[in-house]
DNA sequence: AACGTTGGCGTCAACGTTGACGCCAACGTT
DNA sequence: AACGTTGGCGTCAACGTTGACGCCAACGTT
């Protein structure tokens, strides 16, 4: 437990300097083989490892970048977090992470204590509200992907699901059901200006030839519970519902629970689908009707998107905008 | 976005040295009440916030603590993930999180790349035969907390369930619904000095009177496919199999797929026992009788025991070993 | 032979803090 | 009146790096 051994201690032992010894840790070049060996063989000896704290007081550079969750429980969550950390890493970055609960104060809270650790950048599952936080830290220079939303801001760039599209894969599928008095289930944690689902599902409704009503509409939290909720509402407002498309699969699940506990058949009486394709989905029964997002797909783009950022920031870039899919199962 | 505001541009401002300015942001006492006030408002004024990666330099504190997981997809970690960045962050901590795929190698570098970064401390979920690498970090100074292994060492304290009563449960509640041929799914990244599940199930076994025969065992990968992988495997082991107690729900889940595949009835047939009482198990068909593992219970423990550590380290600790119930749902 | 270039270093200061120490005026004590 | 204490600061150095710069010997060029 004694001491770390440090640059200085290196340059001790080789006899040189502590820059020499800096040039050899980073490549820099500037020094003969004979002197890059003995550095080598010196700091495999001390065990040598170079204190990023410094660096990054110095380079402004951490080596880390912080991911902002709502909520890690959320199952669409994990896998995305444990892609993001491995592409991270392979950069040699190591990532912070802390969620939100889609409350823009704690967001604020979160990003300023990132700020502080000089973050190299951060990936951002906006809080309800919160697009002026993260323009203004854009501003300020620190590189932002922002996930699902579109933000115009210097140092941010947004990575999102074709969500609209889903919306629209998700009412042909119902329509071609025969499914004519449909419903969705929004979430709470989602703000009017990204209600992109719902709108790709209310315009193909409208666009759409035939005697279907037009959507219902309610609000729940984003969970199994929030769906048992959210299907007593919409049932309250067209007690004859014969489709559903939730805001996720925890909601869908939730809403197929509150269907069969009304005595309700899925799909027969009602078709359901969900928005994700989490794990869950394929295991319970019925299986779920999903729109599924590619989260690995999800994690590449946006950290790719971040070190784009870092390297070149100022730059302008488009959105990406990464494609979905419907999973046809058991449940429509 | 130019140059943020340190203690020298708020001390210029108040006409102070940047160490009083310092005295203030940090409590320390040794100011005027009025020089208190006029250096408050000018760091509102500037927006100053202690820049912690020079601090951290100083202080060898940087307020951040290291979570180091198995695997983020596995459905038991994220609430367990998301408690304990939240208790880190009541205590003004930023979380840093990798995963290791139980692999000491990829261990051995997360723990490197925290350690360069100066964490205060970490929470390790223990990668196989990676003991000495624990001890080897706790001898260099670096408070660990070490979940569901018994690690002796300076700096390292251990919280785990008991998991050997775990077993015992799912032994008793299977014996006492009659089952005589039983079979346990353990998991491949368990190595045998952490099979406690195991060894609680086969002792109860062992202990009880009655007619049964002795357990057979599976392994296999803690998952869904892994289960139904360990089913066929305990099935070729023992074909008229009628209990299964498995490492986890995942494992669990995937063994009442396999044996629904294979036209038996659970639990009719095969009664299932998993681990864990993740929240899926509340909602498949038939709904999963399990151990339930208090996660919320664990996340205090571990970050309560870290920041002990953290606090008065070299100071030998006994081992907090959480309580576990058995739930019984459907499927036993 | 005189010159410019370059390889291989070393020196110094700085990043933004805090620990250690010292100083002085104001005050209380004897 | 002389003294010790304490409140309220300031100064300086250090944490472990890297950027900027300079220096010198060795070499190639004309």
């Amino acid at each position: 437990m004694d001491r770390e051994a440090t640059l200085h201690d290196v340059a001790g032992k080789v006899g040189v300097s502590p820059r020499t010894v800096s040039r050899v840790v980073n490549d820099e070049g500037g020094y003969s083989p004979e002197t890059r060996k003995k550095v080598l063989a010196a700091i495999e000896e001390l065990r040598y490892r170079p204190n990023m704290v410094a660096r990054a007081l110095i380079t402004k550079r951490s080596g880390t970048v912080g991911l902002v969750g709502g909520d890690m429980t959320d199952p669409f969550f994990p896998a995305l977090a444990e892609g993001i950390q491995h592409r991270a890493r392979e950069a040699g970055q190591t990532m912070f992470f802390a969620s939100t609960g889609s409350d823009p104060d704690r967001q604020a809270e979160v990003l300023r204590s990132f700020w502080a650790r000089a973050v190299d950048g951060v990936i951002v599952f906006p809080a309800l509200d919160s697009i002026d936080q993260l323009t203004d830290y854009g501003r300020r220079g620190l590189p932002i992907v922002v996930v699902d939303d579109l933000v115009e801001a210097p140092n941010v760039a947004c990575v999102l699901f074709d969500l609209p599209e889903g919306g629209r894969l998700a009412a042909q599928h119902l329509l071609s059901a025969g499914r004519r008095r449909m419903g969705v289930i929004s979430a709470t944690v989602s703000p009017p200006r990204r209600r992109h689902r719902e709108r790709g599902f209310v315009a193909a409704l409208t666009e759409a030839d035939g005697d279907h009503l037009p959507a219902v509409i309610a609000e729940a939290d984003p969970t199994v519970r929030g769906g048992e909720a959210g299907f007593a509402e919409l049932l309250s407002l067209m007690p004859d519902l014969d489709g559903i498309f939730a805001y996720n699969d925890l909601v869908a699940i939730g809403a197929m629970r509150a269907a069969a506990a009304s005595g309700r058949r899925v799909p027969e009486d009602i078709a359901v689908v969900g928005c994700d394709d989490i794990e869950m989905s394929t295991y319970i029964t019925p299986a779920l009707t999903t729109i599924r997002l590619d989260r690995g797909r999800l994690s590449n783009e946006a950290v790719a998107a971040l070190h784009d950022l870092i390297d070149a920031p100022a730059q302008r870039r488009q959105p990406v905008v990464l494609p979905v899919e419907l999973v046809a199962r058991e449940s429509a």
